[in-house]
DNA sequence: TGGAGGGTTGATGTATACAATGCGCTGCAT
DNA sequence: ATGCAGCGCATTGTATACATCAACCCTCCA
């Protein structure tokens, strides 16, 4: 399987990407050592910019360093996604509580607020079709950047974005699981009424309010993951094979 | 200044932590690119495991990546130190609450006792001499430590030493702030009552008490940051000459 | 027949040579 | 004198050759 990218960027970036892409594919055997070797015939590039795209995805949590050298794809426990998740609602909340606290430069404020109406655009569509679908993971992976930016914290920027690379702790990472399911919809407008909850706490300087609510608020993707485990065949999320059952 | 470790690790890591101690003892120019020739003179080995080390500390946060390659010391403003802080709080705050909400193998718990037992010596014993400080240091770094171990979650674990290593975020990073000053022992005394009362909290499962408490805990380095910055020259920690008085 | 030892082989870790790109300097023309 | 253009240098990004180390297998001896 040899992935082509047509961006100009550098060779690094590059394996980086479409490292990342492979693995959360399943392309690559879980647990097992990585040869180098294997991903110069896989990208078509030489060891030097593979080597550090590997140190970058082990640093990024999707790979772990081997004893004696080299890298292997890691498996996650279904708690270890869960305290991923809990991590993720817990750290959003902080960038909650300092934005209320803070305040909020208005720019952000209104693309906050318009990024919300977008969503309910999507939401009281018809019906809910794959564009829709895919509409949707974009506005609510931009609500939560956004809420980085609202939080005015340069460290809590870098934090969130980190925290969400693990794709499965990502926003919106199980928001794929009930889509087609008859609830889907309900769980999603349930979303929708706490982002709008959130921002109003915001706005009021609710700090602790707004806390709590983004940690709730990563409960529902607690409550998708559960769902996932159960029924893993209806699954499309990237990187699902990554989650072992037991452990 | 050439650094050398008699560790038999590999080269790449070795780089890694020359480098690291040689940014914070502020050995290189903050704001201004690296020339990586610069520190194949300097620690003696070549290009390859330099660049590896550079990747690492960059993905650390000690090093920001420039836009047309290459990379430069970072420096921090007071505020994302302070940011930094509260997240390392809020964080070690998710890992009480969790130790407490799941319980702690009595193992960890013993551990984490006869460290808070140990820190009581130091702090008992006449005077505040050298050897006691990096003594408390140690131990409380332990202990902090530990709080991950408590929580039985790898994931907070790794969270945890990462967002520790920022050095000024780090638990100790400003205990010697004030060590010399008359309230110095006092500060500690009531840093160590906090402990001993986390503890407790986790021991009778109050998630939220044990919470709380880990978040006042970290005011305590806020105040010592503040302290830091009011009065530079008085300070040994390594890597203050990182922050920025503005910003 | 089983175990131990050595050798071979493949991998990663390291060094270095090469390519490409950005920046600065110089010189010329206006 | 100033601005622009072109060239040269320095630095990073990439490729590849070399070193080193661990694991596995094969052989030989008990």
């Amino acid at each position: 399987m040899v992935v082509t990218l047509e961006e100009s960027s550098s060779q690094a970036v590059k394996a980086q990407l479409q490292l990342r892409e492979l693995i959360l594919a399943g392309g690559l055997p879980a647990g097992a050592r990585i040869a180098e070797l294997t991903l110069v015939d896989l990208l078509g590039m030489s060891r030097t910019p593979i080597r550090a795209a590997l140190i970058r995805l082990e640093q990024e949590g999707l790979l772990e360093a081997l004893p004696h050298g080299g890298y292997a794809v890691r498996t996650f426990s279904e708690g270890e996604v869960a305290d991923a998740i809990e991590l993720r609602g817990t750290v959003e909340g902080l960038a909650a509580r300092l934005a209320a606290e803070r305040g909020v430069a208005s720019k952000v404020m209104q693309q906050a607020q318009s990024c919300l109406d977008e969503i309910d655009a999507v939401l009281h569509e018809a019906a809910l079709s794959d564009e829709t679908f895919s509409a949707y993971v974009q506005l609510n992976q931009q609500f939560h950047t956004l809420l980085g930016a609202m939080s005015g914290s340069r460290v809590l920027v870098r934090e969130i974005e980190r925290v969400a690379s693990q794709p499965f702790a990502s926003p919106s990472g199980f928001v794929g699981v009930q889509f087609n399911s008859p609830q889907s919809r309900d769980m999603l407008i349930l979303a929708q009424h706490q982002h709008r909850e959130v921002l109003t706490a915001i706005t009021l300087r609710e700090g602790s309010r707004a806390e709590s609510l983004m940690r709730e608020h990563s409960r529902l993707a607690q409550t998708n993951l559960k769902a996932a485990i159960r029924s893993p065949q209806a699954v499309a999320v990237p990187g699902v094979q990554l989650i072992r059952k037991s452990g």
